[in-house]
DNA sequence: AGCGCGACTGACACCGCTGTCAAACGTCCC
DNA sequence: GGGACGTTTGACAGCGGTGTCAGTCGCGCT
């Protein structure tokens, strides 16, 4: 136990140090570990031994060198505020962190320059794979080749790019906007309005065509004068509202594009002095923690966020195990089931 | 232009590809690139053509191996969920990004096991540091000296722990308690419950001391009765404030030890058709994002988040920088100043 | 001419692990 | 007893960078 001079004098042990103890090759103390099976019983138990013994850790930077692996994927996320993100993050993290692979977290932050510095990783290795959450593309995607483009290891969520084919993780955008308008038209609302999310992109884009398709459907005329463009943030919904209300024929009801835009939309209501549901009903997308605790309790989409982290997950690893046919394959999109959580910011119109 | 057989037949370039294209070594390859300035303009000139037309990309798993540095830091959170800490990563990720550094994310879940895995991280060198949000402890750093400890980079936030010094960033809770307290004294009230965290938590002692620290100063006898535990969950605050409806005397002010159980304890009360503030007020602790559009909009304290967050990782590349006198400073505590935000979910008590 | 010196460059060992290949070792069977 | 064959094991060559150390070179000075 000369634990007061290790401190000082010896290095932290290498596979060499415990070959040395155990009597037998730097190999089979590699083999050891990696694959127990194929080692003799009592050589398995000296090699055992002298890694407790010393200690020993496995250099994983080592490893890695030699496996050309990073054992890491990248999660480039707009906002790591966003709850909406941080769920598919979970889910992303649980399934990596069960598959052994590590997650680097990267904040676009609507930066290119930040996301191309994060997909970069992937060229110097420093990533196995890349996860991508938001609505940009790094720049090495939009300048590649669709062949190029197949043997990059990339999976995107969530969010998906118009013309260009990448594997994907979502819900079915159009039909659950329908699910949402449905609703309110069931309970009798025709003067139904729309906030959307940013116009440039695809998921905005089908929340938006959901609900004219729904509408149609129900042979109700939509008023484009109640259609308004949010940004996906609290503060747009909320002027989103203030637009609406200045209306000379207000809407009944109002389906927002996401959770935050409702729950502004919900504070420009209040402000007003009207009541939700009985003046006004809402219905959000997305179903963020925070909508149960609204006041009222927001009716919304439910995404299943968690699943949609691992599916993601799940996609990239099976992507990187076969790299062999990653671009034999036809690109991937799962669709995961979404559903209506009726709360107690809609009721039936008057 | 043999793009079309590169893909197949040629590897990345590496270093020794490049040296070769510009006729130099190796080393000046690396020194181009680490030290450019110790190189001569004209060499450094056909090292950089070279670089360019090959396409090199170092490999960061390489350079790693090498300087046996990883280059990253692993973020133990107990919730990737908690809008509170996914504040404070943002602050460490944004601060990592401008410093190199890469941020491995680890939820723990509040399970030592997971964090146990993701510490062992440090001693596998897959990362340079580790960075504690939670209130668990991994049990390296539990079943270590106070020597051993202080050889190993790790900076806690937010929570800290008794008996065991480690590099630390916080507010300063029992002040902010207090802050928070004497707002709700000032208003008039007198009947002020408590609603805690977890009592084996040192945060949550705190907070509970700067409440009877500043109950005492304003000489209002505590009433025992007011004191109920709560685990910082939102429902957890529901269940509390159902409790505390329940007594004969109600009380006109709450304090909750953090914004999630205020509007858990919110949604309680409006529930029992009371209205907030007129009947009750209540005051959060954070100043997590929604606490702005709760409803009412609650009165809470601040912690700058970020900040903390950004703190934490200026620690962490400190020591790492100067890892000579690692174990020499004492061991640093940093108090950030926090705030109070009043909003509409306090008044006067009548 | 010879020397000293600073600026630049190259050769080379090595970071610690893994995969390959061949040798050694049993074991079983004829 | 010896050969065939499957199982274990060891030697060794890298993976692709970086840091050290020793040249090489050009130039000013004695």
């Amino acid at each position: 136990m000369t634990r007061r001079t290790r401190t000082k004098t010896s290095q932290t042990p290498t596979i060499r140090d415990v070959a040395r103890v155990a009597k037998v090759s730097v190999a089979t103390v590699s083999r050891t570990l990696a694959s127990p099976d194929t080692v003799r019983a009592a050589t398995r138990e000296r090699v055992e031994n002298a890694i407790r013994k010393s200690g020993y850790r496995p250099n994983a930077l080592a490893s890695r060198l030699r496996r050309q692996k990073s054992d890491s994927i990248v999660v480039v996320v707009p906002s790591i505020h966003n709850p909406f993100f941080s769920n598919v993050i979970r889910g992303i993290e649980n399934l990596a962190h069960l598959s052994g692979y590590k997650v680097l977290l990267g904040e676009s932050q609507g930066n290119q320059e930040r996301l191309d510095s994060y997909a970069s990783m992937l060229a110097r290795k420093e990533a196995d794979g890349l996860i991508l959450l938001g609505a940009l593309l790094p720049s090495i995607l939009k300048n590649a080749t669709d062949d190029e483009r197949s043997s990059i290891p990339v999976v995107t969520a969530c969010e998906y790019f118009d013309h260009i084919k990448l594997p994907n993780v979502r819900i079915d955008n159009v039909a659950a906007a329908a699910m949402a308008t449905e609703h309110l038209i069931r309970l009798g609302h025709t003067r139904i309005a729309k906030i959307t999310g940013p116009m440039h992109n695809p998921l905005s884009k089908d929340r938006l065509a959901g609900f004219r398709q729904c509408m149609a459907q129900a042979k109700i005329k939509v008023d484009e004068e109640l259609i308004v463009n949010g940004d996906f943030s609290a503060p747009s919904g909320y002027a989103a509202m203030k637009t609406l209300l200045g209306k000379p024929m207000k809407p009944t009801g109002v389906f927002c594009s996401n959770d935050e835009m409702a729950i502004g939309a919900a504070r420009a209501i209040k402000e007003t002095r009207l009541r939700i549901p009985r003046d006004i009903s809402i219905v959000g997308f997305d179903d963020i923690r925070f909508s149960g605790y609204c006041d009222p309790p927001l009716t919304t989409i439910h995404q299943p966020q968690a699943a949609i982290g691992e599916m993601a997950m799940q996609l990239m690893i099976e992507m990187l195990q076969d790299e062999a046919d990653l671009s034999g394959d036809a690109v991937r999109t799962i669709v995961l089931p979404h559903s209506l959580i009726v709360r107690t910011s809609t009721g039936r119109a008057d």
